[in-house]
DNA sequence: TCGCTCGATACCGGATCGGTATCGTGACGC
DNA sequence: GCGTCACGATACCGATCCGGTATCGAGCGA
């Protein structure tokens, strides 16, 4: 018997249906199937009756879950304890200014939640550093969106969303419901700093490096500020807010851009561990890779 | 955090010495180490301090010690209630009629005292059969020596003991250091009964199978008395205690015996997983492998 | 009877565990 | 001062475990 079975085994007695259980716990459905068979044969007790609509709890299951909450509840203090007499703990988190931004306050409050000890310092990056300040060492962990060049970076994905071309509504194209941007003519494209990662450049301002043209843009406020007065053209994240007078078209002709959170590959802090999982489990997507 | 490491925890935090831990908790060091890091890790905190005699406590290390002990106990008490719910449960142990005898002693004590609510029924199985009625179906886990042949069971060698050459103390023998099976002429070997596992018949009465004759003994006792007063021979395990008058010579070329804890290799129940643990961990031997 | 919704199973890649062999490092005796 | 010793740490390996996807069998209802 450990305590992640005893924790999976509460979600399931509590939401009598293993389906809804593993879906609170951030995880499918078999593995946790299996863990509670695992679990009934550690005991040598049957804990659930299994029934059409999920389970219901047998007289040894009860008798598990009336004990089972004041046990994991003493461990966490316990666990809490111990962290509390090493004194607080510091993570410095890099954001790139998109959705990113927005993902950070709700990860940031599970986070916070989980492990109250923890101060989170938080760096927005400008668009010309995808990696939002890892690869210059200032940050233990980044929220940003592939692809960007990777140098010794990990990152799981959160979310994966297609990307849309961003014009004013009086463009010819806004009516339009998709585009393909190999079927536009060249456009006045938004401008990245000079020194942004090649690969991220390359992805966001369509395939033609030598279109940008213009004052370099730092955030993606300025890009669409650009849009909106300079009639240029940017591409942007599907479900990316964008100020009234704007509209976001389809791009069918390029893969979507994928939300991460990233972290260097190298021995990366069980806090950083911790906010990775934590991450994941806020934003439940599948999928580790490198890139 | 985790029970299995918090118990490790404790181990060490009263041995003040990994390795004098690891050899409490049956296992090496080196993982032992690794674990206690991870929990170190796992919590944000330094829990020992390195030193040359071994480790002691730091702060942290000492407020998890202080709640670690009543949490494992809470834990143990909350399995043992869940398992007393569900009522005794019952488990057949085979066991040939030698040391494994003696062993059964320690090990059922062992288990008993950790798993209070399982009945033990011991099966004593007589020469024939060195499975013990594992593959009969008799009984759920056998202790017993190899070599015999295997069908589908797994062993876990218990003990490694070199053979020795039975007989009597008057025998021109009795007084060699050793003796080489090779180098001795015919002898008259005790007989096993007809139905005797080949691999097994060939291991305890010398090569030459057509040797054995006279009727044939079904127990070890049996054998001993046949030598004692009819002046056969026998092999036995060089610490097999043997009646006053007979001497136990060893020999030099036959491959020890092993002293094994064995169970069928399909689908073990978790009260058999347990007892091969116990039992190995009685009996701190390593090397688990089939036959 | 068909479709839907449960949990159970098969299988796979990655992580973890415990093992052996070996290393780095202080303490101690000569 | 230097070899020896004892300690924990590290490297690596095979076995196992964990969570994933794909799929199945069983009940229930339309």
């Amino acid at each position: 018997m450990d305590l992640r079975k005893l924790r999976y085994f509460v979600a399931v007695a509590e939401e009598r249906h293993i389906g809804r259980a593993a879906a609170r716990l951030h995880m499918t459905q078999p593995p946790l199937s299996r863990a509670i068979r695992q679990l009934e044969a550690d005991l040598g007790a049957a804990l659930f009756h299994r029934i059409p609509t999920g389970v219901e709890l047998t007289e040894a299951g009860r008798t598990l879950y009336d004990d089972a909450g004041s046990l994991l509840d003493q461990a966490d203090r316990v666990e809490a304890r111990v962290r509390a007499t090493v004194g607080p703990a510091t993570l410095a988190v890099g954001s790139l200014a998109d959705t990113a931004e927005l993902v950070a306050g709700r990860i940031a409050t599970a986070f916070r939640q989980r492990r109250p000890e923890v101060s989170i310092r938080i760096h927005e990056a400008d668009l010309a550093d995808p990696s939002a300040g890892l690869r210059a060492g200032l940050v233990d962990v980044a929220l940003t969106r592939l692809p960007f060049q990777d140098a010794g970076l990990r990152s799981h994905v959160l979310h994966v969303e297609p990307v849309g071309l961003v014009v004013r509504d009086d463009d010819p194209l806004a009516a339009r419901p998709s585009v393909r941007l190999s079927d536009l003519p060249d456009r006045r494209w938004v401008r990245l700093p000079a020194d942004t990662d090649q690969v991220w450049r390359a992805y966001w301002t369509g395939a033609t490096a030598a279109a940008d043209r213009g004052a370099p843009m730092r955030t993606i406020q300025e890009c669409l500020q650009a849009v909106l007065w300079n009639g240029m053209s940017a591409l942007a994240p599907l479900d990316q807010v964008t100020p009234a007078g704007l509209v976001t078209v389809p791009v069918t002709d390029r893969p979507p851009s994928r939300l991460v959170v990233a972290w260097p590959a190298n021995h990366p802090s069980p806090l950083v561990r911790s906010f990775v999982r934590i991450a994941a489990k806020t934003y439940h997507r599948a999928g580790t890779r490198s890139g």
